[in-house]
DNA sequence: CTGCATCCATAACGATACTG
DNA sequence: CAGTATCGTTATGGATGCAG
């Protein structure tokens, strides 16, 4: 038998804290959209649309803070910045995946449990 | 060449809802707590220490709605009411679990990025 | 172009008290 | 035991305006 770390409370806070960071909506999908090329801030933000400027400057400045992305000033005028993934970050990019893939497959699911949720009250 | 449907904006929208809703910093702990046998109300609140009686009430309420646990009513005195994964939420637990591996397996390596951003400001 | 600061609305969370 | 209701606090996200 194996010895389980994922039962342990300690596993589970860590879990709890990283999903926290990730789940502040903003993390995965910016994380996503850097899948495969470094982009300038405001390549990032017409891609993402309904990001506010706010939200993706601090998503970014936490991802930089954590090491998922790097962040490149060429001193220019007008300034330019690019964001590119770390191998860090190109590492968190597959279990992203497969959660992301999970909540393609299974959203019908979901709703469909939603749905019968709702018309039972 | 894939479609690669993971790009899409519908997908990343749908994406982000998910872990939206799975990134409430409690669902996960909660599932996770579930994952080899149901548990009673009060089992969850002992076992999880320091969630509060109302998150514990709506976190449960929202897995149910979504289908995630099943809720089972015994109409003694006193009540009891054992809460359960569904096969929904243990295909869950598959690629949550992924992401807590990596979460427990890469946490240094996070941890690194931020003291070495602590200490560059 | 990039990003910070400010203000504001709302949602998340927690503590407490009370009901079946 | 399980759950609802209420209140207050904090966190989150958006809009706008200003600065390098």
């Amino acid at each position: 038998m194996k010895p389980d770390p994922h039962h342990s409370t300690a596993a589970c806070g860590r879990v709890g804290d990283l999903l926290a960071k990730i789940g502040s909506k903003w993390t995965v999908i910016v994380v996503r959209a850097l899948r495969d090329r470094p982009m300038r801030f405001s390549e990032l933000k017409r891609a993402i649309q309904d990001i506010s400027q706010k939200m993706l400057t601090s998503t970014l400045r936490d991802l930089e803070r954590d090491g998922f992305v790097t962040r490149t000033v060429t001193p220019t005028i007008p300034p330019r910045v690019d964001y590119c993934l770390t191998d860090l970050g190109k590492d968190l990019l597959v279990p992203l995946d497969a959660l992301g893939d999970w909540a393609v497959a299974n959203q019908h699911r979901v709703d469909a449990a939603r749905a019968r949720a709702t018309e039972a009250a």
